[in-house]
DNA sequence: TCCGAATTTGACCATCCGGTCGATAAAACA
DNA sequence: TGTTTTATCGACCGGATGGTCAAATTCGGA
């Protein structure tokens, strides 16, 4: 078999090569994008040879997409976790915090993401238009219920959730911007960014009658 | 001369075929990124030869960097406006509303820049901590004193400014995602993202004594 | 109209890069 | 140990691409 990635049991090796050239190709794609990144770059930081990269992986196209698919699932967790007999405002904080946590904590994967939706989504329209889109309305829905319920503002559901993503996100994508500003202090403005967003959503979010506690 | 760019008195074809040029190279850079445009794309798009292109620029960085430093001072603009003798609820809302628009009648620009930031900003890191950086802490000050006042609540104004950037610049730059989750009704996604931001940044930044109007 | 400067381009070069191939080495297994 | 399968890589290919150059054409002012 000379496709190595295609087999249905594979070996100790094939196992443990392919992580290795999945975890260089994050390291190489998300800095310098797709069409930055050469295979011989992934291959030495995978600590092998190119041709060897291309005996576990058709292409390059698909190292990309293989990374891609299963970043996406990593990726959703957090929103996998809103739960709707959960208190609405808990619910909420608690997926901004978990969001920035992952920005904060998995920043090449949040621009390996960045740069694949901003070039137009090529490699993965189909995933984005299926897996990700049912969470979503799925999600959407259950805030949907808490808004119609009076237990948060009566607001669009799928702007909140793109919005949260827009402002935790931004910390890993932007972060040569966030440095520029605010000097390289990760871990203090990360704090400060939580106490921000917190304090806005909490506010932002409470319903009408009721002030916030 | 053999360097048209560096005249001093540029001709009127110089000034055309810049133009022309730039034009152009937005366009490409835009949708392909740095890398993935190609100098022959550009010429073609702008309606010229690669050589003669590169009879205005001296590479295709420089076509790069030219766009860039002229882009900036056109995306500080919304900003450059917030007013500190308006009133705070609505200059901060007037600038979202700006950012906004911006994002929707400016993409291409919106994209170009957070290609560059997400690549670790290579070509304008200055242009970050200088001008960008100068501006921010200006209209930061702003903010902080009508926070000092209780005009807001009291949050932190960079925070605050660059949470603007990332709600309303997402528009743009992730359009593909927002494409697959909302279909493609843009002109209705930004209504409907205006009136939410408009109502979540309102409560979230109401001055804790007095309730919003 | 004439002339020097500015503009344009076809042909070309060097390099980079994704991908192939055949030969060799290392595992796995009997 | 012998044999088959799997893994590795040096050398190479072909196309793409940034950039050069010299020759040709056009422009603009006197």
């Amino acid at each position: 078999m000379t496709r190595a990635a295609s087999r249905q049991n594979p070996t100790r090796i094939q196992r443990e090569k392919t992580e290795a050239i999945l975890a260089a190709a994050l390291e190489v794609f998300s800095t310098m994008g797709f069409r930055g990144a050469t295979l011989d770059q992934i291959a030495e930081t995978a600590g092998l040879s190119k041709p060897n990269l291309l005996y576990y992986f058709a292409s390059k196209e698909d190292v990309h997409r293989m990374l891609l698919e299963r970043l996406l699932d990593t990726w959703l967790e957090p929103l996998r976790q809103l739960d709707a007999a959960g208190d609405p405002g808990e619910e909420i904080g608690a997926y901004i915090r978990r969001k920035l946590e992952m920005a904060r904590d998995y920043p090449r994967e949040s621009r390996l993401f960045a740069g694949e939706i901003l070039r137009g989504a090529p490699h993965i329209a189909d995933l984005l238009a299926g897996p990700l889109k049912a969470l979503v309305d799925e999600k959407a829905a259950i805030i949907a219920g808490w808004a119609a319920q009076g237990r948060i503002a009566p607001v669009d559901p799928r702007h909140l959730i793109v919005t949260i993503w827009a402002v935790t996100q931004h910390h890993a994508d932007f972060a040569a911007q966030l440095d520029a500003l605010f000097g390289p202090d990760d871990s203090r403005r990360f704090r400060e960014a939580e106490r921000f967003l917190a304090g806005l959503f909490d506010r932002g979010l409470a319903p009408p009658d009721h002030p916030q506690g």
